[in-house]
DNA sequence: CTAGGGTTAG
């Protein structure tokens, strides 16, 4: 079988970015040859910026070129190897990089332990991350600023908010000090714990010890009290924002602008656009998505429709999630064949879909009553590269207990059956790998 | 002179 919404996919749209990397391993495979040979620091700088391009596998693939070709690594290079493996999540290499660092001769600093345990923390070690510290801590190893912004956010982002809150009170001393970034990581956790208060209390307390909050301060709290249902503080922020001129970003906004969406209230929602358009902020492709969300909820599907082409006229280009909000408000609305027109205007702008596009059509097939529909759809799914999910095959199964009051001589539902059954027992065999490798590259 | 910490939408 085959699908020519999929065979008409064009080239992948990021091809010059892939090209931008070619460039530098070619200069990268130049260096090497070169008599007299660059210093490692000019291979390191091209390291640097291969990682901005996020091309983690890249750049140990090209550290290890380099030293196959009798370059001696340095610290830097070292570190910037070890950050790559953690990124990753190949911890195993990642400390193996510490017994590299010791067979050249060096030591490891402050910068390569913070990206260890930034690793740690990210890859589910946090109680290793935080022992590390405390070992070392005990032998008199200084760490910095940055190595205890690292740890809080750990804490924070694995549950362990109080902890982090006790971190950020111990380490009032006289070479390391909270600071903003510290204050702001605690701030955010209290707030997505759903403790505004003692948010609030904190950022108090920050101002106390002469910090001022910045718009990443703001953020959170705002996000904060809109979650807790706390409006009249909310109003309060913004008024205070407007009145005061306080200086904020579009990410602030747009917590203000969807914060408003949530709340139904549309009109006010573009006033803040406006406000922020005054100030010289340009409406980004999350305000917009907010905004489409915003009337999609209230049913105005082609009011958000506007906006979408209004969006794609002023040159942003739409995202994932952006399409999925539209094809979501469609199928709420019953107008499934025109969620499915923009599904196949997304594949052939290679902006998706995402295993999310996929199961709200199926949703929206079903709501409307189209099972039939709804599983065409599941089989041509695996053509898009986003075979059926255990959300799929829950969103069938409901909609057909709905539909046909669980009779299990049907043909339909048998085969539905083996299906779920099949998924099952491939999970079972080869966990996460869902997704065929060839198509799979272009999505999100 | 190259390396390490924080915020937003489904």
């Amino acid at each position: 079988m085959r699908c020519h919404l999929y065979s008409q996919l064009p080239p992948p749209q990021n091809a010059d970015k892939f090209d931008n990397i070619g460039n530098d391993v070619a200069l990268f495979h130049h260096m090497a040859d070169m008599h007299p040979r660059p210093s490692v620091v000019e291979f390191t700088k091209i390291l640097g910026t291969i990682v901005q391009m996020k091309s983690y596998a890249t750049a140990i693939y090209l550290h290890t070129y380099m030293e196959s070709k009798g370059i001696t690594p340095f610290i830097v290079s070292l570190n910037i190897l070890m950050n790559c493996y953690c990124i990753v999540g190949q911890m195993g290499f990642a400390f193996s990089v510490i017994g590299k660092i010791l067979k050249w001769g060096y030591k490891p600093n402050v910068v390569t332990l913070t990206t260890l345990m930034k690793g740690l923390c990210a890859n589910g070690k946090m109680l290793d991350a935080v022992e590390i510290h405390n070992n070392l801590r005990a032998k008199g190893f200084q760490f910095d600023e940055l190595t205890y912004g690292t740890l809080i956010n750990g804490l924070c982002k694995n549950g362990q908010t109080s902890f982090a809150i006790q971190m950020l009170q111990k380490i009032d001393g006289p070479l390391v000090k909270p600071n903003l970034v510290m204050y702001n990581i605690v701030i955010d956790g209290l707030c997505k714990d759903g403790f505004v208060i003692e948010a609030h209390d904190l950022c108090s307390e920050m101002i106390a010890q002469g910090i001022s909050p910045d718009t990443v301060t703001y953020s959170a709290l705002i996000y904060g009290l809109y979650s807790a249902g706390k409006w009249s503080e909310v109003s309060l922020f913004m008024s205070r924002i407007v009145d005061q001129n306080i200086s904020i970003d579009v990410c602030t906004f747009n917590i203000i602008v969807n914060a408003l969406c949530k709340e139904r209230m549309l009109s006010e929602a573009h006033a803040f656009c406006d406000v922020m358009i005054e100030r010289g902020l340009q409406p980004d492709i999350i305000t917009y998505t907010i905004l489409m969300n915003g009337y999609c909820l209230i049913d105005e599907v082609d009011k958000a429709r506007k906006l979408f082409d209004m969006m794609i006229k002023r040159g942003l280009v739409p995202d994932v999630w952006s399409y999925n909000i539209l094809i979501k408000g469609y199928c709420k609305t019953k107008r499934v064949d025109e969620a499915k027109n923009l599904f196949g205007d997304m594949l052939l702008r290679n902006l998706g879909p995402n295993i999310i596009s996929c199961n709200t059509l199926v949703d929206g097939f079903c709501k409307s009553g189209r099972i039939l529909d709804a599983w065409n759809f599941v089989k041509e799914m695996p053509y898009y590269g986003r075979p059926p999910d255990a959300t799929t095959y829950n969103i069938l199964l409901a909609a057909y207990c709905k539909i046909e009051h669980l009779d299990q001589t049907n043909a339909l539902f048998k085969h539905l059956m083996e299906r779920v059954l099949l998924y099952v027992q491939g999970n079972m065999d080869k966990r996460s790998t869902d997704v065929p490798p060839s198509i799979s590259n272009c999505m999100r």
